[in-house]
DNA sequence: TAATATATTGGCCGACCGGTCAACAAATCG
DNA sequence: CGATTTGTTGACCGGTCGGCCAATATATTA
């Protein structure tokens, strides 16, 4: 039940050479909204918006609650703001390895390989995503950049069609709808899977397994048939 | 922002014929407990554990705060109470999917189907397991019944590779892995999935597409081959 | 029926919640 | 330099949180 999280952070460390000893550093702006956003984000990946209380995000950002408060408005505010942040960078680094296949050069397996990479270097983005999930309300519209990640992707995917790379019988959107799925679950249920087996397994190894398993499933099912399916 | 909610719950409707009009109900504390785990279970599974208050519980199982504790304990323990209940249930029906399946009879298309209707039909489940998914704190053990489906489920898959109707070179527990991330990630998503599409597309109809598609790229990936895989 | 057990209630607790406010201090600007 | 802006603080607000407790009403039992 008991998570140990340290609630206090140095700002800076022991490099307060021309500083005078009792003072504070004089103030700025900019790395306050930083030290705030950053503590938010780790508590808020951690427990959630609801279960994160203000004065905890103060306490670790070592500022006061009012100036959050100054600084972001309310805590929904807050919340967005540190999700916006994050989906930021996230869409920056999808966009540039989608922008980085090329259909006639990188395969499709390499697009694969490198989200599965980064989910694994970067649980947060996972965590993050779940708690959006299970946040939604009413209207919870999908994000623009998020669209447009999915357009680039179906246009690339259309193009490996038209190549023969992939089968032409799938639609492009289900066809990433499946590839985010297949990494994206493995490292949701990552800590209950890694329960479930015996203890002695590698997490390491054992999600270098479960890809190459995945991909071999994944890329059987959608690379172009020679001979028509045949039953019986 | 605001969902919409009732917080009372009429316990019976105007039913009371034979009781006295002034009188209460003589007290049923079985009925109690499920009206307290009934309404626990709406709220919880909206707005999640730390999101859903004892006194918004009660007020909507039309009892007092007190009397929660005095059946439940804690928080906590009624939370537990609850998921355990769900997942009990849970449970029940995939046992129940998984004896039927005979692997000299029905294919592994149709449990997929099936898994794939019963999230479908009980977006609770989908809500109730991405919860747990979130809360992850330290340890957080898979549940035993959790272990035992996987273990059916793996034996049900090794016989049907004997046979030949699964490709031998894949390990079951990866397999079971896909299948369930597939059908599962839609409909976590499902919500953000219809926002981002154009709003004139049926859900029920968006779903029977995807299930039509992911099942082409499963079934095509799982199936044995009749000749090895060729490169080049 | 009396005694006991338990389901149920309303009131209360201290802690903490998100948020506000006036005051102050450090930048900025004139 | 003085005036203004703005980052920052600590004290404080009403409200709600989870939980506790004594009292009461009903069932059960002896």
């Amino acid at each position: 039940m008991a998570i140990f999280l340290s609630d206090t952070k140095p700002r800076n460390d022991a490099a307060a050479d021309d500083e005078p000893a009792e003072g504070r550093r004089r103030r700025d702006p900019e790395a306050t909204r930083k030290a705030i956003m950053d503590a938010a984000e780790d508590l808020f990946v951690l427990t959630g918006p609801a279960g994160t209380s203000m004065s905890r995000i103060a306490r670790r950002a070592d500022v006061t609650k009012s100036l959050i408060h100054h600084h972001f408005g309310s805590k929904e505010e807050l919340w967005e703001a540190v999700q916006e942040r994050h989906f930021a960078q996230y869409f920056e680094i999808q966009m540039a390895l989608l922008e980085q296949y090329d259909s006639t050069e990188m395969l499709l397996e390499e697009s694969l390989v490198a989200y599965f990479r980064f989910l694994q270097s970067d649980p947060r983005s996972v965590r993050f995503m779940s708690w959006r999930f299970v946040e939604e309300e009413d209207g919870q519209c999908a994000a623009d950049p998020e669209k447009q990640l999915f357009e680039i992707g179906i246009q690339k995917i259309r193009e490996a069609q038209e190549k023969g790379r992939i089968r032409s019988d799938l639609e492009p959107f289900f066809i990433i709808k499946t590839l985010i799925a297949l990494p994206f679950a493995w490292f949701q249920t990552h800590c209950m899977t890694l329960s479930m087996l015996d203890s002695d397994i590698e997490a390491t190894e054992l999600d270098e397994r479960y890809m190459r398993e995945m991909m071999k499933i994944f890329f059987e099912g959608v690379r172009p048939r020679e001979s028509g399916p045949k039953d019986g």
